[in-house]
DNA sequence: GTAAATACTTAAGCTAGCTTATTTTTTTAT
DNA sequence: ATAAAAAAATAAGCTAGCTTAAGTATTTAC
């Protein structure tokens, strides 16, 4: 646990450089928890009232539609944060699911603390929004993806933005990420790696 | 422009409370501005270092691929505010453009205006920080629509959630935020009319 | 007020991406 | 170590949404 926050003190301060005092006070507020694989953070239904800093691990937040098929809608891994902006924004019951596909342990700060170090400590408060409108930024992108690009474009994107995490996720969470079937990220796969050689 | 004042004063209230003082340093930081119909706040390749609030008029935010084909991210009208989060968080040029639709009244502000009175007004930057996470839950939901829905259950959500604009922007420009062509809109709304009877 | 430009509709043929089904490979749990 | 489960690949047939093209309606600019 000690390692994971020397790793969130250290995010914080490539934004915002916090005196010991309000380290002090910030760490005082966290959480430590650990996840099996395959254990859930949050379920479609629940309330998002925390938000978590991952030190080690995976998670997925996904959407589950209505004929049961899930969409993914980000993935996070350590040393990045993950909740749902949009339920606890807005008070409203979360649609998503947010699930370890690792073992991970994470740092958490419930809402209503969080509240209490932005008033605390306006520093924190100016981290979250930066750290927000990145979140704005990724979104964006996606959508333009989305918008103005093919299937075999987007998984190519994907390899530049996300390479790293080839080996953490599958092929089926990719497509599921890209918004196409398993089955026919396959096929692109096949198409990129015969015109490659 | 003294009626466009009220109108921000109010938008934020909404979420902070600021004293007259503050609500004059704030105002002393804004600019007005008028633009005619069809002209341009921004323009791919420029840097984006203002945020614009909206008193009148209609404007589009929309990408244009290599191919020439626009999509269209983000409106806005009257007492919403518009801008380019990803460029001005990254400092990178942008590679949206940004277009009055209308003739469109304007209270700006500058990103260096914005920061001087975030340090000023700690609760001013919590009213920014609270718009960005809402426009994360804006951008989210349409990412869970464009992977879990047709064209036509997003037509019928944007008419539920935009229903207002339908006679301020074209079918072409809906189709171009749907991310459909003209003509398969087109056939969606003639479906649509002729099962509702 | 009128010509030109833009927006919208319709329709036929086309294609990117989906569905379903089968087989092979990899991972997981005991 | 092994059986069961999950993931990945392949392939054939299908469909939502695209392209192209031509015609009609509405806006815009002088």
């Amino acid at each position: 646990m000690q390692q994971g926050i020397q790793l969130i003190l250290n995010n914080i301060s490539k934004i915002v450089s916090l005196t010991k005092e309000e380290q002090d006070l910030f760490v005082s507020k966290l959480q430590y928890i650990e996840y099996k694989k395959k254990e859930f953070f949050l379920h479609e239904g629940q309330f998002s009232n925390e938000l978590n800093f991952i030190i080690e691990g995976c998670v997925l937040v996904y959407y589950t539609d209505h004929s049961g098929f899930s969409h993914l809608i980000q993935f996070a891994i350590e040393d990045w944060w993950v909740g749902d902006i949009a339920s606890s924004t807005h008070n409203k019951p979360t649609q998503l699911n947010i699930q370890a596909i690792e073992k991970t342990k994470v740092l958490r700060i419930s809402k209503d603390d969080l509240e209490y170090v932005f008033e605390a400590i306006p520093k924190l408060e100016r981290f979250f929004r930066i750290l927000v409108q990145k979140r704005v930024a990724n979104l964006q992108q996606r959508i333009i993806s989305s918008l103005s690009k093919t299937a075999t474009e987007r998984f190519i994107e994907f390899r530049e933005q996300y390479g790293f995490l080839e080996n953490r996720i599958t092929q089926l969470q990719i497509a599921s990420f890209l918004g196409v079937t398993p089955e026919f990220l396959s096929m692109i796969r096949r198409k990129l790696n015969s015109s490659k050689k």
